[in-house]
DNA sequence: CGCGTTTACGCTAGCGTAAACGCGGTGCGCTAGT
């Protein structure tokens, strides 16, 4: 039997009520039919979830989904349920009662077609335990869904390193695969096709551009009068909204003031318990809560149209991370505001966060242990002679096998045949490398905070986008049209700006080595290089003293 | 790195300044003890 366009429009229809589906979403079903691999970048609320429901219902087999985080997985699966009938999704977790898990797994595995669960919902440490692979690749699997892809490429680093380790049980299943991410600028999914073995995925970006956000930067000397900027502006704005800070103490703070003088406010960081959490998300989506001073816990799977503004009173660690914040606003399309209070200070704790430490010895320790097997070692094995923790385990693991150290098949893992100071060193090099990079993604936003131009020309030329003219609804450009001049940057710089070098182009320079041209603004090119991260340079420098060379690409 | 807090010191008894110290974000899974 071949399933068609049609058969998914039908299913559509009939199961969720969605009687049109959009041109990007016909064209990411229909190429799971077709057995390829996609990556989605679609904001949210575009009807991404669509894009694996509606094929993997068509589908014989069973969807595995990979999400992030549990209460997530919940509503996912809970909102299935309601449509397509009351098990066809299960969740399976460590909170869960044995008995529990077993029900989903038979359900997974029923004879009865009316009764097989369709949907399982993981995060990627029960993907990274062997006996859970296992019994995976033993079901009829149609496809493999990764939610919030993007975290593959911002926490598979260290936070959450299973991430990175879901490549080989992607490899090794050979079923088609559905990235699936709201924001994602370009070396991310780069990253994302990359660490998740997508061979030649189909990438269906839709438009970054929200032009009912306006964009302000306001800059401030002292953190007092910043703390009091933040305070007096969430009370002057209308709600609902949110405001991000760095630390669960400052959330705290922020929160107590704005209650002392009358606010609707709470607070929402991991620090707090998870049923006062989980209060705060439902009074904040049920509108008993105004505002929600938040640290980045607070965010996936909030999908709530209508909040008005998002502040920053602390900068965030990226502009990939910014945009997702403030990503949450306005989702209605009616006008909301992104305001970003900036001290030049306040991205040393970003850069503080950026910092990687590896040790060596551990390093060292690991990559003799597995040479001294001399056969594959699968993880649970090498977990229990290490005596590492999971975490740490699959943090040094995920190093050396970017060094090439290290191989990971079907069998377990697998000492390359190298001097083990030789491994650790190119582990070593590999962290630096990431923590290079991650700083390079500190100062882009510094930069976003500094930047004189249009804050929009800059946010979308981050990720790939050209906006021809200044967007008319940011700070910058209400200064220019508050002095008389035409909006935007480009109204004192010739328009026609000299690009040596085009947009994605491969470029190599002398000292950095390789890279891609991210994007031109006033005056300064945009290059992010593989191991050194992003840099800028001066157009006119690069020119002259010919800094870049252009790279034949490799396909 | 930078902020807030604690400790140390200097020089004479409670106080001021400086130096030292500690802390800072995301969630999963698992285990010990109510």
């Amino acid at each position: 039997m071949t399933i068609t366009l049609h058969d998914l429009q039908s299913t559509a229809a009939d199961t969720f009520g969605w009687e049109d589906l959009r041109p990007g979403q016909e064209r990411a079903m229909e190429a799971v039919l077709e057995g390829r691999s996609i990556l989605c970048v679609m904001p949210t609320g575009s009807g991404k979830s669509a894009i694996y429901q509606v094929p993997a219902l068509a589908l014989p087999g069973v969807a595995v989904v990979i999400s992030p985080l549990i209460a997530l997985q919940h509503d996912q699966a809970e909102s299935i349920n309601e449509n397509a009938g009351p098990t066809r999704a299960h969740v399976i977790n460590s909170a869960m009662k044995k008995s529990e898990v077993d029900a989903a797994w038979e359900a997974a595995a029923s004879s009865d077609e009316s009764t097989r669960a369709k949907f399982l919902f993981l995060a990627p440490e029960q993907i990274a335990r062997d006996d859970v692979a296992a019994r995976l690749r033993s079901l009829d699997v149609s496809l493999v869904v990764v939610d919030e892809a993007h975290c593959v490429a911002s926490w598979g680093h260290d936070f959450r390193p299973d991430y990175l380790q879901l490549g080989h049980f992607l490899r090794d299943l050979r079923v088609p695969v559905v990235a699936l991410t709201a924001t994602a600028s370009h070396p991310v999914q780069t990253e994302i096709v990359e660490r998740l073995h997508l061979e030649e995925p189909v990438v269906i970006v839709e438009g970054f551009d929200r032009p009912n956000l306006s964009l302000d930067v306001v800059h401030h000397v002292e953190a007092g009068d910043k703390e009091r900027a933040v305070r007096d502006q969430v009370l002057a704005l209308e709600g609902p909204g949110l405001v991000y800070v760095a630390t669960k103490k400052s959330a705290n703070t922020l929160a107590a003031e704005l209650q002392e003088r009358g606010a609707r406010a709470d607070v929402y960081h991991a620090g707090r318990v998870k049923k006062e959490r989980q209060a705060v998300h439902e009074g904040f989506l049920d509108g008993s809560i105004d505002v929600v001073v938040a640290t980045a816990a607070f965010g996936m799977g909030i999908d709530k149209p209508d909040v008005r503004f998002v502040l920053h009173a602390d900068i965030s660690d990226s502009l990939d991370s910014y945009y997702q914040e403030i990503g949450r606003g306005g989702r209605d399309g009616l006008p909301a505001k992104a305001v970003l209070h900036y001290r030049p200070e306040d991205l040393s704790l970003r850069r503080f966060f950026a910092a990687k430490s590896v040790n060596r010895t551990q390093l060292r320790d690991l990559f003799a242990l597995l040479a001294s097997q001399g056969k594959p070692v699968k993880a649970k094995k090498l977990k229990e002679l290490s005596g590492l923790s999971p975490r740490k385990l699959a943090g040094l693991l995920n190093l050396l096998e970017a060094a090439g150290a290290v191989d990971d098949g079907v069998k377990g893992y697998r000492a390359g045949r190298m001097p083990a100071a030789e491994a650790v060193q190119a582990a070593v090099e590999q962290a630096e490398n990431r923590e290079r990079i991650d700083r390079s993604r500190v100062e882009m936003a510094r930069r976003y905070a500094e930047t004189k131009g249009c804050r929009r020309q800059f946010l979308l030329s981050y990720f790939g986008e050209e906006l021809p003219e200044p967007c008319g609804n940011c700070d910058a450009c209400a200064r220019q049209e508050s002095t008389g001049g035409s909006p935007g940057p480009s109204a004192q710089a010739p328009s026609e700006v000299d690009q040596p070098f085009g947009v994605d182009t491969a470029v190599e320079h002398p000292d950095w080595g390789r890279g891609t041209v991210m994007g031109y603004e006033e005056g300064i090119i945009t290059v992010l290089f593989d191991t050194v991260g992003y840099k800028t340079l001066s157009t006119e420098l690069v020119e002259e003293k010919e800094l870049l060379t252009a790279v034949p690409s490799a396909g």
